[in-house]
DNA sequence: CTTGCTCCTGTAGTCAAGTACGGAGGCAAC
DNA sequence: GTTGCCTCCGTACTTGACTACAGGAGCAAG
């Protein structure tokens, strides 16, 4: 029970991806993801490659990166151009390690947070600000620029 | 040399919190940062409490969270209604940890990557997509929904 | 052969999160 | 006493990522 996921059409597709129509043409007209091959008639067929694709590009929203450095991280898989891709795969690796450390930060302190309130169930004064900002991401001293952007999570996933 | 961090204007606030002065005001709108005391002609100040404030907002925004969940979790630190604050830290808790893996299966994916184009420079078929499939984020079966929306994360931070 | 569903293309609207701008006023220094 | 650099407030524009809608066509069932 795992290919009859081949030649969907378009609507099959995105329910499949969890994504809507829309979203699917949006990714196409982005270039993050190719439009197969039009048949005579003009209806194209996805497969679960496609599929797993998209999930892809949600996941990595999900985790902070943007649809511009999605399609980065996709063109590395595409094959090919290794040599360059290792160079953006390195710089992407060390934003995902910054990102892991906040966020295991992040853990920790909710997780003590939790404990907290369970027990001293008055007022603790939770210092959540605190210990995150304390060894905080990047942005080492006030002399800093970061010139690309980077942006956030996606919406939907209906 | 830590404490004359206080009484800053806007400016020097937005300055040493590395967003800009618009932005401190969005957040003022959004209720995320309260504007201090108006004094007689009308100058506030600013002190490193809400520098700290401001810098953990970026921080949770850079691992994926609305400015709206920002805003909850903001709630939770200031003091009192644990009880409730507690339930909120434990769901915003399970997030973190599902970003937390997936974030790390990305690091494994993105360190082999790295690993395999330095020496196998050629035509290596990087895996990256699939690996990130196989076993990721949420979203359980197709069944799922999410009523509130949610976004990405933010531009800028000149 | 019309109704209903899906597809195709293209353009327009929405929402979050900023960012910019314009006018008014404070204060310091030249 | 005016020039420059702020501040304050409010409104309007921009960007990224969708989401909706309009108009036209293909095909199957009734």
């Amino acid at each position: 029970m795992a290919d009859e996921v081949e030649n969907l059409t378009i609507g099959a597709f995105a329910r499949a991806s969890g994504v809507n129509v829309e979203t699917v043409r949006y990714y196409q007209r982005r270039g993050l993801l190719s439009e197969p091959r039009k048949p005579l008639g003009g209806i194209r067929h996805y497969g679960e490659s496609d599929v797993a694709r998209v999930r892809f590009i949600k996941t990595a929203q999900r985790l902070g990166f943007t649809l511009e450095e999605v399609a980065l991280l996709l063109k590395l898989d595409d094959g090919t151009h290794c040599s360059e891709a290792a160079a953006v795969a390195q710089h992407k690796l060390a934003e995902v390690r910054a990102r892991l450390a906040d966020l295991g930060r992040m853990e920790n302190v909710l997780a003590d947070l939790v404990a907290r309130c369970r027990k001293a169930r008055g007022n603790v004064s939770c210092p959540l600000i605190s210990s995150l900002h304390s060894a905080s991401v990047g942005s080492g001293s006030k002399g800093d620029k970061r010139p690309p952007r980077s942006t956030r999570r996606s919406p939907h996933n209906k």
